[in-house]
DNA sequence: TTGCTCCTCACGTCACGTGAGGTGGC
DNA sequence: TTGCTCCTCACGTCACGTGAGGTGGC
């Protein structure tokens, strides 16, 4: 697919997916034209990079996490290097902590509506 | 306090500090030196800051937040325009979303780890 | 030809980080 | 005077947004 449909199909900006693919997270193929062509399995890349991104992992190291990722029909699996496994064992625990964080921020909206 | 104590008490970063300042959602006094001099009541202020910097809103629709706060002891409370009560509304529909998704980048993380 | 989609620069934004160079109080 | 803390520029960063100006396929 192009660049217009995948950028439909995930809710994720053109301007984004050019910039996932200049931070080396995707690597679509060229028609001689210079349109850049997606293949199916990169709606489920994207979508992985949103979540990874969104937790605040960098680019550069969602570019090592995800070819450590098996597509295994609707589940994943994945193998990754000692290093990085101890790297992302550490971002679990800020994720962890950053989901305490917006409960915090939840309740706090949650004070100032309710006072109303 | 000078803006170093604040700094340490917080966690949060003098150049941080000073940006919120510019942003208009702290006003420190002046000694006659220049140094900035801030009230106790800075240190839960900041903290609110970065609840609601964590959860995505921006430093502006956070400076007109913070004045409807009001200390209630350990508690607080707050009213606020209702303009802003439905923006914050909004707000907190997207905070909650943005826990499901750190809980699916958690996840994610997990199956990663886990597959070792 | 028209219209829709795509392309590559390239500057702007937001919340800061990080020196550069200088000043104040014990 | 020394040393610690503070000050104001001002450029850099990260993940994009947003035109500017041009090209490709039905």
């Amino acid at each position: 697919m192009r660049i217009g449909e995948l950028s439909r199909l995930t809710g994720v900006s053109q301007r984004a997916l050019r910039y996932y693919e200049q931070q080396g997270m995707l690597t679509p193929h060229r028609r001689p034209s210079g349109y850049r062509e997606y293949g199916a399995d990169a709606v489920g890349t994207v979508r992985r990079i949103r979540t990874l991104l969104a937790a605040g992992l960098p680019t550069r190291t969602i570019a090592e996490v995800l070819p450590c990722i098996v597509e295994l029909g609707d589940s994943v699996a994945a193998t990754c290097p000692d290093e990085l496994a101890r790297y992302l064992a550490d971002e679990r625990t800020r994720i962890v902590d950053a989901i305490a964080e917006l409960e915090a921020a939840r309740d706090l909206l949650d004070t100032i509506l309710g006072a109303r």
